[in-house]
DNA sequence: GTTGAGCGTT
């Protein structure tokens, strides 16, 4: 079968959008999600019974209906509570996530050619929505490219789309992300457990593409990122964009191409002590309990510890703590960024020759900035000190998570 | 063979 192309809509009764089939016939749920970013499958009207009928999905391949694809409207599917739960958010909610997130941000775009210049970014990323600023970073002395850049739109909406997709520039892959320096940390309260959105895939075989596994998680959520070590090493990591839907996953055992593949919690990456002890003293206070900083004169009016300001006991407690990996993420924030779709997977490293995958840190998230600490048992009561007004609106060098 | 890149001279 030549290639057709199928019509989508994200509603029945609205306007389709017509998407590509492949060669076979079938159809790629990547993408239907480069259309319909966080799209985790498709459904239609069966003529014949008036009910809406599921589009078969086999690892991230779906399958036309009995009868070929038709003229039919296909409606795309979301992981619940994803875009659907948006429309239902009260007024208040949705007010405060338009004003927190709809600012553009630069993207950091990696990968580039050596050769690409300001005005091949300008020249390719204006095919999105209009751009109001793009660098290329140089070697001062050399002038060469470092094969990274910046650009920023005008539009939030098309800085979503662009960093929920790939980019071919000047013959190499790319990605944009939010830079390490745009994304939000969020409050971590000292009990809940970790909200990673990120897990880890052990028993990887290498015949594995970062696209093919891409494609199989998104029948799960939105996948923000996709990392494959080089060289080979037998895992991977999968990012979603909801912390939820990594949990769910982990601890199964599932089958990518005829391959059992572990999933687990991932691990924090490693980072300095510093990094962790800038952390821990921003977030402070994840020592159970009681807490260092519940003196009454840090109360909940503005105050101005939001950067270093941990006192002694604390910061001998945090010493501590850093002597495992683990000891600190009680007090820990996990990181978010202001985006609600996604980066797509991999980046190419081997900057001498052919493309490879792998991508690096996904930057990427809901920001919910009023959990937190709040939910500990304890915070209600007078003398906390630190609660609302602490933390909400940190930003954080990436490190720890690169999530 | 089960725990990961790269981030901005303003």
């Amino acid at each position: 079968m030549a290639e057709m192309y199928i019509r989508v809509a994200e509603e029945e009764n609205e306007e389709p959008m017509e998407i590509p089939s492949e060669d076979d016939g079938t159809v790629l749920l990547s993408t239907v999600a480069a259309q319909f970013p966080g799209a985790c499958g498709l459904r239609y009207r069966s003529p014949v019974s008036q009910c809406m009928r599921g589009v078969r999905l086999v690892e991230g391949i779906l399958h036309a209906p009995e009868n070929g694809w038709g003229n039919l409207v296909y409606v795309v599917n979301y992981p619940k509570d994803n875009k659907r739960k948006m429309d239902e958010m009260d007024a208040s909610s949705a007010v405060k996530i338009k004003r927190g997130d709809q600012k553009t941000s630069d993207l950091i775009v990696l990968g580039l050619p050596w050769k690409t210049t300001e005005q091949d970014l300008k020249d390719y990323f204006s095919t999105f929505g209009e751009v109001i600023m793009v660098q290329v970073k140089r070697d001062a002395k050399t002038g060469n490219s470092k094969g990274f850049g910046f650009v920023r739109f005008t539009d939030y909406e098309t800085q979503n789309k662009v960093i929920a997709q790939r980019h071919m520039i000047d013959g190499r892959w790319c990605d944009c992300k939010l830079p390490n320096s745009k994304v939000i940390v969020q409050q971590q309260g000292p009990d809940e457990p970790m909200r990673s959105r990120k897990v880890f895939v052990g028993r990887c075989t290498e015949d594995m593409t970062a696209d093919e596994l891409r494609q199989f998680f998104m029948q799960y959520g939105e996948v923000t990122d996709v990392f494959i070590p080089k060289p080979f090493r037998a895992f991977a990591f999968v990012t979603f964009a909801d912390d939820q839907v990594a949990a769910s996953l982990c601890g199964e055992d599932l089958i990518i191409k005829g391959v059992s593949v572990h999933i687990s919690n991932a691990e924090p990456k490693h980072s300095s002590s510093r990094q962790m002890m800038e952390r821990a003293g921003r977030f402070g206070n994840g020592f159970g309990g009681q807490g260092f900083g519940s003196s009454r004169s840090l109360g909940s009016s503005s105050s101005n510890f939001g950067t270093f300001n941990l006192n002694p006991a604390m910061m001998a407690a945090a010493q501590a703590a850093l002597q495992s990996s683990w000891g600190m993420m009680g007090m820990l924030a996990s990181q978010q960024s202001q985006s609600t779709t996604t980066s797509a997977s991999g980046s190419s490293s081997a900057r001498d020759g052919t493309q490879t995958y792998s991508s690096g840190n996904s930057n990427y998230g809901t920001s919910s900035a009023s959990l937190g600490w709040g939910t500990g048992s304890n915070s209600t009561t007078s003398g906390s000190g630190f609660n609302s007004s602490f933390g909400s609106s940190m930003e954080s060098k990436s490190s720890g998570w690169g999530m």
